[in-house]
DNA sequence: GTTGAGCGTT
């Protein structure tokens, strides 16, 4: 049979080679100065954006690097991922999505920024419609059970410990 | 100075 290559995939799995790349996993101290100057010694570096959260006015943890070319980009993406910055452990790729979206009158209509359940001290009142799964990616952990915690034993508590 | 994973709204 022929081969299953794919060919418009823009998968995060799979992105095609571009100039554009995306880095993740930053720290959000992480600047687009730090970034340019560590990608530009893989080729011209055309632009740096690091995606800035609307509402915290910080880092998202994430950024754009635009090649000049694509083998340079390449190459960065090659040499870059894994590699450390500001105590982080990047991870580089091919941008799925080439640029930011257009923009849009009103009210924001991108995706929601994940809140991983908020608490909020059962109130409820906010956000909803993604309470119940946070991200695809969001495991249930072990239930935080006090009553089996030393530290919590009131015979500790009698000693003055925790 | 955050931490789970992550593809962007001039």
């Amino acid at each position: 049979p022929m081969s299953n290559r794919r060919r418009h995939v823009g998968s995060r799995d799979n992105p095609n080679p571009s100039r554009c790349l995306g880095v993740f996993g930053l720290s959000i101290y992480t600047t687009e100065q730090q970034l340019h100057h560590i990608f530009s010694k893989y080729g011209p570096v055309e632009r740096v954006q690091v995606v800035i959260d609307a509402k915290t006015g910080r880092s998202r943890g994430f950024s754009f690097v635009y090649f000049e070319s694509t083998e340079d980009a390449k190459a960065a993406k090659e040499q870059c991922t894994g590699m450390e910055i500001d105590g982080r452990r990047i991870r580089v790729d091919y941008s799925i999505t080439q640029r930011a979206h257009t923009p849009t009158p009103g009210i924001y209509m991108g995706k929601p920024t994940y809140d991983f359940g908020g608490y909020r001290g059962g109130g409820g009142s906010g956000g909803g419609g993604y309470r119940r799964s946070p991200s695809p990616y969001y495991r249930s952990r072990r239930r935080y059970d006090r009553s089996r915690s030393r530290s919590y034993s009131p015979r500790y508590e009698a000693r003055g410990i925790g």
